[in-house]
DNA sequence: GCGTATTATGAGCGATTACTCGTGTTTGAC
DNA sequence: GTCAAACACGAGTAATCGCTCATAATACGC
């Protein structure tokens, strides 16, 4: 398991290039519809049309594929949710606004591939190398929400590095649950709205805004 | 996979008893050490201190000792639970005091095995039984707990099933993420208190108590 | 066109898995 | 003590896994 999970050559041609990609969302469907286990390697170069040799010419093992699923993850939802984080820095909104946006944001990003992600973050045994890629998003979320409530009077809390964290973790908690265990009867944003009011009623119990 | 997952044989010897037992034992630690790819029947049997041909006597396959298992979890969940649900009924406790208990008796429940507890809930693919087994849980804590709310007068929401949804997703998933992911410099004490908090918030929006 | 570096191939290897089955041991009724 | 039923055993099987390697096809500088 302790062996090296970078790509073993890089890509001189165009060609080669593609044979990666190829491999890499091939990859991401066959974790997303089968999970870790149920993902081999050759369902994925035949997922990918290429040949199982293909494969182990560019990741050295099945892990490394996974490792890079979640770089590419991550970078993505990087992308994604950074003009949110310099809107926030340059102006931070009021809480309510913010937590509408976060939410909304959460939702979307674990609704694109619920078991894939679900497989980065939870299946087992993972990685050290993937674990460290994955912690990354948690701490940048943390200390981004941490930023943005300290910018804003309005928040009453004892400890906002504390009242940070849960908020994360409640966001976190809240859309896996949704994503993965949707229930009947009730709409995702009718979750996703009760959630932005429960995290601002604790952020701010003074912004007192009574049920229907 | 679409197999029976029951016991073979009902045990008629109190000797066939332990072993069935011990088996059962012995699944929990594996699964709970290995997660559930790496909880071999081999390993499973070994540590039982029994022979792999005894462990096919009592169970079917693999799965069916998850079902097992899942069944003895959830009878011992709801005896651990069953006095606090009976005081909740008999005599509803206002919110604040009803939120700590609630809270702190789920943090219990997690505490006691994690990974078990994530095989049994989220590694997949899980078989339709296990997945019946589980559900109970939660339906049953969702109904508990509106019942509950129900009989406050100081609960503000708007929605109160919906609300006791997400009290019961919050803290699932708050104290899933802490036992599953523990933080440095913060003490699970801490986390229970402020999670209680920020339900008490929520739930009850006039009942200000101001931070620090 | 030629030669070399790069890329692609897939049969097959060793290891591991869930699971079987023929055999031996223990138990309890009589 | 006898004997059948219940229980325990573990070497072995077929299937599948991650992965290797000898070989073939392709691309590009010249």
């Amino acid at each position: 398991m302790a062996q090296p999970l970078n790509p073993l050559k890089e890509p001189k041609q165009a060609r080669s290039r593609e044979t990666y990609e190829a491999i890499l969302g091939a990859g991401a469907q066959v974790f997303e519809r089968r999970g870790y286990a149920g993902a081999t390697t050759n369902r994925i170069a035949e997922r990918a049309g290429v040949s199982i040799g293909s494969l182990y010419q560019y990741f050295p093992n099945k892990d490394a594929i996974l490792v890079a699923l979640a770089e590419r993850h991550v970078r993505q939802g990087s992308e994604h949710l950074a003009p949110l984080v310099a809107a926030f820095a340059a102006n931070p909104p009021p809480v309510r606004e913010g937590l509408e946006l976060l939410v909304g944001a959460m939702v979307e990003l674990h609704a694109d591939s619920p078991r894939l992600h679900r497989v980065l973050f939870e299946e087992c045994p993972r990685p050290a190398a993937l674990q460290e890629r994955l912690d990354v998003i948690q701490r940048i979320a943390v200390e981004a929400t941490e930023a943005w409530l300290s910018g804003r009077t309005e928040v009453d809390v004892a400890d906002r590095h504390l009242a940070a964290e849960l908020v994360v973790q409640t966001v976190e908690g809240v859309t896996h649950g949704l994503v993965i265990h949707p229930r009947p009867g009730h709409k995702p944003t009718d979750y996703a709205a009760e959630t932005a009011l429960l995290l601002l009623r604790y952020l701010c119990p003074s912004v007192w805004r009574s049920a229907g």
